[in-house]
DNA sequence: CTTGAACCTCACGTAACGTGAGGGCCTACG
DNA sequence: CGTAGGCCCTCACGTTACGTGAGGTTCAAG
């Protein structure tokens, strides 16, 4: 018996693909039809048909079409794991960056002057440097001091960061009797947040130390400024 | 005071970005430097550095190059609620890309007999037509069959469909006494697995009836049967 | 003045097709 | 039996965000 040949406008229709899939298929050499016609139309034989069902499940999965041939001539179960694997990086992936998103548009609603690019990158970089359960110890931390304590906190550190660019600048030394004092304060105000924390203490410092420079050519922060103060609280030991 | 000038290379190394990403950005437009040498090395600004800084931070939220310049100059809160719109899209096709491999992977393991292509497009296709409260329903009447009924219900399918499709190739009339025999059988079995849901129930013909025709052209169901069978449930009442 | 490093401009490759452009083939209808 | 509309063919460029040379110029230190 003389199996069923299909033309590839039928094989699209019934598949719901397109032909330039078809096409493009045929190009890389995961589906050839098995015939042609005199004048060069595609054939599709049943074998090529049940072929087809197959990758377009493997498609389905999201698997990318180099590695369905050998999902279909060899093991399928070792490409499925690793796709799998594949899969589950991508969940942790979206939904690590679902989190941040959703923290930096709280944070703009909730933090009253904070524009939008200081809130991004603040965020990502607490991202970066942060495991998520640090991350949720600080936001307990927030949560605890409540607003109003938090406003005040950021203008602590506004005032205290003010003071010690104005020694810099003048060349105070940083062991002299004003810069201890900022030095003292600058220390009281990373404990009242990390609360002693040594982890939390620990991924703030390779945070101050990696950024300082990326933060000082932003002109945020002057990197000489961290040096400075840096000086000025060993000395206080 | 005339402010710093940076090189490409130095630009690069500070923001961790490759100069040939700082070219692409230039060629599209993005982020152009505000200056060149007499022979044509780019100069960026402190401005330019600033746009590098907060391109780069939106980039890490996986914001696409297009959508940067419209973040930048206009409003970034609806850009980033648009995006986050995506991220959480993303996370919902992964998470139901990924329970659906695991399903793959677990049914091939605990079902004997079961090749991976059958496992896939069966699972393929519950996960079209069931919603997710559908499929964990499907799924405890699966645990409450157990094992050996559940194969026993396969068998019973099997048995079922050769008989249908004996009576239907011998040319038997739908109402035949033979095919009120199958039909009536037919419809308890259904039953016995919907447990008489009528979501469930509906899910299952809204399936049969799409994807007959596609499982037709596998040879694994014929359409024809399919549509005799059919006949002779209607003639059943 | 000479190197070696850094810079420049093309320009192709990537994944999986979408979307025409320009031109044969096939079949039903008149 | 001719033709028109539909289906088929083969290029070939566009998409995203760069990576990776190729081949040639410029800069900075010795």
């Amino acid at each position: 018996m003389d199996e069923k040949l299909w033309k590839i406008g039928e094989l699209a229709k019934a598949t719901g693909l397109t032909v330039r899939t078809l096409h493009h298929y045929d190009e890389i050499g995961l589906l050839v039809p098995s015939e042609r016609t005199q004048s060069g139309h595609r054939l599709y034989g049943e074998a090529d048909v049940r072929r087809l069902y197959e990758i377009r499940a493997l498609r389905e999965l999201g698997l990318p079409l180099q590695e369905i041939p050998a999902a279909l001539d060899g093991d399928p179960r070792k490409t499925l794991e690793d796709h799998l694997t594949r899969v589950e990086q991508d969940v942790e992936r979206a939904r690590r960056l679902q989190s941040l998103l959703q923290g930096i548009l709280e944070r703009v609603d909730h933090a009253s002057g904070l524009d939008y690019m200081e809130a991004i990158q603040a965020m990502t970089l607490l991202d970066k440097y942060y495991t998520p359960e640090q991350l949720e110890k600080l936001d307990t931390r927030r949560q605890e001091l409540g607003d109003a304590a938090q406003e005040q906190y950021h203008r602590d550190w506004d005032g205290l960061i003010a003071t010690a660019k104005a020694n810099y600048e003048r060349g105070t030394d940083p062991s002299a009797p004003e810069m201890q004092e900022v030095a003292r304060k600058w220390r009281e105000l990373i404990d009242a947040f990390t609360q002693g924390d040594p982890e939390l203490l620990g991924s703030l410092k390779t945070m101050f130390q990696e950024e300082g420079p990326e933060r000082a050519s932003q002109g945020q922060i002057d990197s000489g400024l961290m040096e400075y103060v840096g000086r000025a609280i060993s000395a206080a030991g």
